[in-house]
DNA sequence: ATGCAGATCGTCT
DNA sequence: GACGATCTGCATC
């Protein structure tokens, strides 16, 4: 069952979490590839350091006051693209970043998009798996609700979830240690441990 | 297994 | 003009 609106209008923090063991589903005209989420990381508005809406609004972080349910795409280093889910409601500027997934369906064509054969380096990585998913910055503002990209719930997935200090954020002072990573413990697709 | 440099450009100061 | 919510290849241990 495809997500929706009402599931991602809350707070950030819980849809980073419920989001592990969903599917992740792009459909696109070369074929349809999926994962399931293993892996995510809360941006959490204007309160923290680390997000791109603590700055408050530009016309980059206009989404985040948006809706929940829309894909947020930025360029990170010039050379790779992460995928990220609106959260919340209208005016409240929170981001969950989709950062691994364990492949599901279209392992082949992932593995076209990225150049690689082994499973675990598909979309081991924020910027891995939007490549794999064929994200590009034309994704910017897409509504999860419809068909070209969406979230599903699935059945058969078991994990515990824990939680962790988020990756690569060291600018980010005392926000780099809150706990606001949340991962299926022991899979083996992660982007690290 | 761990570490480091390089690639490369949009966004914000 | 500086730097980043990253990944890769190569070097060394």
């Amino acid at each position: 069952m495809k997500l929706t609106r009402k599931f991602y209008l809350r707070d950030g923090l819980t849809i980073a979490r419920e989001l592990i063991g969903k599917k992740i589903v792009t459909n696109l005209p070369e074929g349809l590839t999926s994962g399931i989420i293993v892996e995510t990381e809360a941006y959490m508005g204007t309160i923290d350091a680390a997000a791109h809406s603590y700055r408050g609004k530009t016309e980059r972080t206009k989404l985040f006051y948006g809706a929940g349910g829309f894909v947020y795409v930025y360029m990170i280093y010039g050379m790779y693209l992460c995928t990220n889910v609106v959260a919340n409601v209208e005016n409240v500027p929170e981001a969950v970043l989709i950062r691994a997934l364990q492949p599901v369906d279209g392992v082949d064509l992932m593995k076209r998009r990225r150049n690689k054969k082994n499973l675990r380096e598909l979309c081991s990585g924020p910027g891995k798996l939007s490549q794999a998913l064929g994200v590009t910055k034309n994704f910017y503002g897409l509504d999860l609700c419809g068909d070209e990209i969406f979230i599903e719930t699935t059945e058969n997935f078991q994990a515990d979830i824990i939680s962790t200090k988020r990756i690569n954020i060291d600018y980010a002072g005392d926000a780099a240690n809150y706990p606001w990573r949340f991962i299926a413990a022991g899979n083996k697709f992660l982007s690290r441990k």
